[in-house]
DNA sequence: ATACAGCCTCCAGCAGGAGGAGAGTCAAGA
DNA sequence: TCTTGACTCTCCTCCTGCTGGAGGCTGTAT
């Protein structure tokens, strides 16, 4: 029976660390005093400690290594245990080395620009979303006006309220000068009949988005494509459909010069 | 001018998570209504938040971010910042790698063996610690004893109190029959005289030593020799000293088949 | 008797929020 | 005008795995 300091030295542990694997019922000294208070260890619970110490190394909680030390466990459930922290560390493992290839783009962003770009890009999950939407082939980008007004028309008809911000999904895989193959989408909240031009679908949720925001007059929105386009090549991400623009804040009017306009533009992507 | 609730739906950030970041400073509403305590935000702070979230994907804590983003710094601290970051990440990615190894190292045991081995094996750090010691050759590790007297009654004379459990260090690198080279050894707190037999010094502190605990009669030990070995080895690690023996609990009159002595075997060792 | 080391409990704090209680606010419908 | 339901507010606790400190006993040596 040794006191709390000398189980200290001999498991190189704090005496605040064994106090508190006392507290979680991870490691009970052997004796407690009634009237001082005062913990006894015995050599064997060192053992007991090493062990902890050793599932530990692999990452377990001290949770999980209580129950894995007192739930008397058989070499299966231990294999299943081991099996599902090694995929969790896997993960882990992965999702680090990501990241250090974000913050080494960055960096070679920065030493062949000396600047710092005005898009920051963030990968995000995107929902699914119920839309009402008309596709069709307009000659340039700014003539997707009248598909709008075809929209918001109809859905002002039935009396339908927006459920989010509206976007168009931009569908051709190609850069194009002329025709462009747009599709113009605004979420709804409940239901709504479809014609020959409005159609009613759900979107499915996106797991990777890679996302920026445009702020500012729309005739300069092609500087946020290619700092993104950009990004995205850079990180070694590869597109796998089509992109989004996301009108988080309209042109007044319909103004394309509007200078307090907010636009997110998104690509779902894929790490390739 | 927007409500929390229409913000966190542009943003897709928890209204929690808003106002803890208001909380923190990180990102003020433009204006709090002083009688209701709502707080409204501007389209244009989604800018900020994606700025915010593109770094926090960095890795870079809420306070870091909040000094990056309101210091306004030059390209060349933010490299340097970057490049810390860098490293940070490569270490946490090497940690995890590693953690990774000794679990499917642990997995492979297991599914070669259907048991658990009775010894945990723990990497820890050692420090430096001030020994008085005897070394010799000695026909086989039970004849150590001897060297024990000398050291100890040496030190009973001097009147010196041990400061530590005592160990053996092994210096042979191959496995010997007969004439072992043993140091045995004693921590001390102040100052002893040397003699031709007796020796004082300093041992280096280890950073890296693979331990594991015996528990029970010394004939045994061999056993936990060959389990830690054998762990090294799998962990693909490297022995780069002599073993130490720890004595945590000594036999009781040097019975060499006392069932209560525990003992602590380290390797110093490195990846490789 | 008096140091002084060792031990105790209780409280606070780290990061980055999550969850909930209880109360006040806003806009639309009856 | 009143009510309903959706929003929003503050304040509190909780999570992990400890770490540090305050203030007060205990044990041993001189």
């Amino acid at each position: 029976m040794i006191r709390i300091g000398d189980f200290s030295k001999l498991s190189r542990l704090p005496i605040k660390t064994l106090r508190y694997y006392d507290e979680v019922g991870l490691l009970k000294p052997v004796h407690v005093d009634d009237f001082t208070g005062y913990r006894y260890y015995a050599y064997e619970q060192i053992a007991r400690l090493n062990r902890i110490l050793a599932l530990k190394d692999l990452g377990f909680s001290l949770e999980q290594i209580g129950q894995l030390l007192d739930e008397g466990l058989s070499p299966e459930q231990m294999r299943g245990m081991l099996i599902l922290r090694r995929s969790e560390i896997r993960q882990k493992v992965q999702e680090e080395a990501e990241r250090l290839a974000r913050v080494e783009s960055r960096l070679r962003q920065i030493e062949q620009e000396a600047e710092m770009s005005k898009y920051d890009v963030v990968v995000k999950s995107v929902g699914a979303v119920k839309v009402a939407s008309v596709r069709d082939i307009v000659p340039t980008p700014p003539d997707q006006g009248k598909l709008w007004g075809e929209l918001e028309g109809y859905l002002m008809k039935q009396d339908v309220k927006p459920a989010g911000p509206c976007f168009s999904l931009y569908h051709d895989e190609e850069h194009k000068e002329r025709d462009w193959d747009i599709e113009v989408c605004e979420p709804l909240a409940g239901d709504v009949k479809e014609t020959s031009r409005v159609k009613v679908k759900e979107l499915p949720g996106v797991s990777s988005m890679a996302c920026t925001l445009h702020h500012g007059p729309f005739v300069s929105i092609s500087e946020a494509y290619d700092a993104l386009i950009k990004w995205i090549s850079e990180n070694d991400y590869q597109i796998v459909g089509p992109p989004r623009e996301v009108y988080l804040r309209e042109a007044k009017n319909g103004n394309q010069n509007d200078p307090d306009t907010v636009t997110e533009i998104q690509f779902p992507v894929q790490k390739g």
